[in-house]
DNA sequence: ATGTCC
C-alpha cells in the first residue's frame, strides 16, 4: 500500500494521504489489501458518512475541510493569459501549448516563450520559458536542476580519434558512471571544493544529502543523459574563440544534478504545492515567494545542485582528459532547467528556463542532436521575443513508450552502423528515431541563435537499458 | 530526471 494507491481511488494530493498512510499501518494492516482499498474508497466518495467513525473521523473532516477550501483558498489565474511567442509551432505537440497557455495566465507571470523542441511536462513543459515577478516555480526549473551541456574541443585531429577509436573506448568506460544511484566509491571517489559549500549547511534537509552528494559527484545520470566523444567541424576561423578552421576531437556530456537535484526539486515542490494552492489545472505551477524564506531558501538550494551539477561534468572532464593525453583548446558550458535573475523591460524578474538554453547575445551553448544526429555549437543573438532563450535539444518526438514499442533493436542496430557510431548502453527509448529533426529544429530557431560548429558523435555512452548498471 | 515509498 503506497500514495498512489490512494490516488488510483481518488485520494488528492496532500497532507490526507499521509493521514490514510497512517491509519493503515495501525489499524489495518491485517486486513486484505483489496477490501482497505474499498473501505477508503467509500470513505473518499462520503466523508461525510463517516463524521462518527471512532478511527476514521479525523480524516472524514479533513477531506471535507479540503474540498471546502478548494473552491475558496485558491488562487485564482488570471482570465486572460499573457501572449508569448512560440518557436518552429509545427512541430509542438498540443498538449505543450496547452501547458505553456495556463502558465500564462498566473498571477505572476510576465512574459513566456515556447521553443521549437517543447514537448509536455510536469506543470511548466520542456522548452518552456517563463519570466515572472518575485515568484519561483520549483517545476517551472524542473526535477533535474541544473541540468547542463560541458563540451572541451582537443587539440586532436579527427584521424587520430578514428585510429585510436578502442582507447577512446576503454577510458570512457573507465571514467564514467551511469544510472540511479549509482556514482564513485574508494579511492574513485571523486573530490571537489562543491562539497565544502556552505549552502550544504543550509537546512537539516539540505545537510542530509551531503553525503549523497559526495558519492554521485563526477557521475552521469540515466535516460538522455550521456558522455560522448565526437569529431566537432569549424567551417570558419573562430576568433572569439581562438579555433582555426578545421575538425578536431571534443567531448561532450549532458547530465544534471543527480539524486541531490531531484531530492531538492521534489521537496520544494511539495512545499509549495501547500503554500500556493492554484486551480487544479495550474497545481504544478506552485510557486515560492522570493521574499519569503522559502522562496530564498529554494533559491539558494537550486543553485547549489547547479553549482554541483557543473561540478560533475568538471569531474568527468579533467579525467577523461587526462585519459586520452588531450590539450583543450576551449570549453563551453551551458545549462536549462533552471531560473536566472534578468532585466526585462527595465524590471528584474525571475526567468524559468525549463529545458531551454540561454541565448542571450553572444552567449555560447551547446544544442545537441541525437546519438546519430549533429549536435551545433551556437552563439545566442539575444531575442527578446524568446526571452534570449533557445532550444536545448530536438526535443522529442516518440515518449518512451512509443520508442520501445515502435522500434526494433535492428532499427536501432542499422542506423548505429550507418553513422559509424558505437554506443555502449542506452535502450530503444534513446533510439534517433525517438527524436525530431534536428535540422528543422535548428531552422525554427534560426533568429534566437547563429551556428558556430558542428559535432558528430562517435562513441557514446548512456545508462544501460532500462534499469541501473553497476 | 530520480533508488519514485508522501
Amino acid at each position: 500500500m503506497n500514495g498512489d494507491d490512494l490516488k488510483a481511488i481518488g485520494y488528492a494530493e496532500g497532507k490526507v494521504i499521509r493521514m490514510v498512510l497512517d491509519i493503515i499501518e495501525n489499524n489495518y494492516a491485517s486486513q486484505e489489501k483489496e477490501e482497505v482499498l474499498n473501505l477508503f474508497k467509500q470513505v473518499v466518495l462520503h466523508p461525510e458518512q463517516f463524521l462518527d467513525h471512532a478511527v476514521l473521523k479525523h480524516i472524514a473532516q479533513t477531506l471535507i475541510e479540503d474540498t471546502q477550501g478548494a473552491e475558496t483558498d485558491r488562487i485564482p489565474l488570471k482570465e486572460t493569459g499573457i501572449n508569448y511567442a512560440v518557436f518552429g509551432a509545427d512541430y509542438i505537440e498540443a498538449g505543450a501549448v496547452k501547458q505553456m497557455e495556463i502558465a500564462m495566465k498566473l498571477p505572476v507571470a510576465v512574459a513566456g516563450a515556447l521553443m521549437p523542441d517543447a514537448h509536455q511536462g510536469y506543470g511548466l513543459p520542456i522548452g518552456g520559458v517563463l519570466a515572472t515577478k518575485n515568484a519561483i516555480i520549483p517545476y517551472g526549473v524542473g526535477v533535474d536542476i541544473g541540468c547542463r551541456m560541458a563540451l572541451s574541443i582537443y587539440d586532436i585531429p579527427a584521424e587520430y580519434f578514428l585510429a585510436n577509436e578502442a582507447m577512446y573506448k576503454r577510458e570512457l568506460i573507465a571514467w564514467t558512471s551511469f544510472g540511479a544511484g549509482n556514482g564513485w566509491n574508494g579511492k574513485d571517489r571523486a573530490a571537489h571544493a562543491v562539497l565544502d559549500d556552505a549552502a550544504f549547511n543550509m537546512t537539516p534537509f539540505i545537510k542530509n544529502l551531503q553525503d549523497k552528494a559526495a558519492h554521485q559527484l563526477g557521475s552521469s545520470g540515466g535516460g538522455n543523459h550521456f558522455v560522448e566523444f565526437g569529431i566537432i567541424e569549424f567551417k570558419t576561423d573562430d576568433v572569439k574563440l581562438n579555433i582555426k578552421k578545421g575538425t578536431y576531437v571534443a567531448l561532450l556530456t549532458h547530465s544534471g544534478s543527480r539524486g541531490f537535484g531531484a531530492t531538492v526539486a521534489g521537496n520544494y515542490t511539495r512545499l509549495a504545492k501547500e503554500i500556493c494552492k492554484l486551480p487544479n489545472e495550474a497545481a504544478n505551477l506552485a510557486y515560492l515567494d522570493m521574499n519569503r524564506a522559502e522562496g530564498q531558501e529554494y533559491w539558494l538550494a537550486m543553485n547549489l545542485a547547479g553549482d554541483y551539477a557543473s561540478a560533475c561534468h568538471e569531474i568527468i572532464h579533467e579525467r577523461l582528459t587526462k585519459a586520452i593525453g588531450g590539450q583543450i583548446l576551449a570549453k563551453v558550458e551551458n545549462h536549462h532547467n533552471f531560473a536566472w535573475k534578468e532585466m526585462l523591460n527595465g524590471e528584474e524578474v525571475i526567468v524559468h528556463r525549463k529545458g531551454a538554453t540561454p541565448a542571450a547575445e553572444g552567449v555560447m551553448g551547446i544544442i545537441p542532436g541525437s546519438m546519430t544526429a549533429p549536435g551545433f555549437l551556437v552563439r545566442g543573438k539575444g531575442e527578446a521575443a524568446a526571452i534570449h532563450s533557445a532550444s536545448h535539444g530536438a526535443g522529442r518526438q516518440m515518449s518512451r513508450t512509443q520508442a520501445i514499442k515502435n522500434i526494433s533493436k535492428e532499427e536501432m542496430r542499422k542506423i548505429l552502423k550507418d553513422h559509424g557510431v558505437t554506443l555502449i548502453g542506452a535502450g530503444l527509448d534513446e533510439a534517433p528515431m525517438a527524436y525530431k529533426n534536428i535540422e528543422r529544429v535548428m531552422a525554427a530557431q534560426k533568429q534566437l541563435v547563429d551556428v558556430v560548429a558542428t559535432f558528430t558523435p562517435k562513441l557514446v555512452r548512456m545508462a544501460a537499458d532500462g534499469s541501473r548498471e553497476d
